[in-house]
DNA sequence: ATCCAGGATATCT
DNA sequence: AGATATCATGGA
């Protein structure tokens, strides 16, 4: 399958969009990344304006376009964010990323994991859960595996879950049971959260208390519940937004940002909020180039996708 | 050795 | 409401 680039609206730069940091599983060798869609196993590449996808077994050109949020009108999303001249610097030295439509179960699974962890521990765990409990997927010289499923992690064992090796281990592991059960028994509902505002979704996520707070919930709505407008805030974030728009915030909280001292609650808020009143209705897409910007700046993404 | 990474929560005052 | 302790991996 090819998919022609040819429109400024169409805009992607798939190596920035892969490594970003919104996505965990993707590989690349050689100019291919190879992933899965649902229970294909997938790779695609990009020469300029064409990209080129194969998969283990068929795909839709729309569950492609969708995934990579085609759909959404990036030139039309950054002339908005380019309103403010601050916002420019960033896209100088970043371009052609787009928040990908992730799967929600997956994504939710992935950030209850991703607490204080960095970026490479998060891929492993969820390479570790994938082959414990994904389907295997066999592609020619390719082997991958399946995102498990909300049924099979809520038939695991909670010892064989602990395998996986989570930041916080059994506890995560009772976590992503009670997740699972939740979903499989229709308590969450991706769908009806998707039609519900931003606030009311979030607040709704928040309150299963099952790993989810303020960061979690705000990368699985910005990631996988279509809510553009959620400002997911971390230490790069934070270190972000200090940077470029100290006027806009409060002195005691720039002082602990650089002082590197542990976020408050409050102080998630006040970013967040910063960041939706700033960027406003994509304020999300704002947060992902300022993430990436960021670790850029500070050397953190040298390849860590191979 | 110490510090740090896409934090959340229970338990204090 | 706000501060604090706890959870407890693995790389630099």
């Amino acid at each position: 399958m090819r998919i022609v680039l040819d429109i400024p609206s169409k805009a992607l730069d798939l190596d920035h969009t892969m490594s970003c940091g919104q996505v965990f599983r993707w590989t690349k060798s050689g100019d291919w990344w190879l992933g899965t869609l649902g229970k294909a196993l997938v790779r695609m590449r990009q020469k300029e304006l064409c990209l080129e996808i194969q998969s283990s077994t068929p795909i839709s050109r729309s569950m492609v376009e969708s995934y990579l949020r085609l759909d959404d009108d990036l030139s039309q999303i950054l002339r908005e964010l380019l309103k403010d001249r601050t916002f420019r610097r960033v896209t100088e030295s970043v371009q052609g990323i787009r928040v990908l439509r992730q799967d929600p179960w997956e994504c939710l699974v992935s950030y209850i994991i991703s607490r204080n962890c960095n970026i490479p521990m998060i891929r492993r765990v969820l390479n570790n859960l994938c082959q414990r409990f994904g389907e295997e997927i066999v592609w020619s010289n390719h082997v991958g595996y399946s995102f498990p499923t909300p049924e099979s992690i809520c038939e695991a064992e909670l010892l064989d879950l602990t395998k996986c090796r989570f930041r916080y281990g059994k506890r995560q592991a009772l976590e992503l049971k009670e997740m699972a059960k939740l979903v499989c028994e229709g308590v969450i509902d991706f769908d009806m959260l998707k039609m519900m505002p931003y606030v009311e979704a979030k607040a709704t996520l928040m309150s299963l208390d099952h790993g989810v707070g303020n960061k979690v919930a705000d990368c699985v709505l910005l990631f996988s519940l279509e809510k553009l407008e959620a400002f997911p805030v971390d230490v790069w974030i934070a270190r972000a937004v200090v940077q470029l728009y100290r006027s806009h915030i409060r002195p005691d909280l720039v002082r602990r940002v650089n002082t590197k001292s542990p976020l408050t609650p409050q102080d998630y808020r006040g970013l967040s909020h910063f960041g939706r009143l700033h960027f406003g209705r994509y304020a999300g897409y704002a947060q992902e180039y300022l993430y990436h910007w960021k670790r850029i700046q500070e050397n953190r993404c040298a390849s860590e996708f191979a």
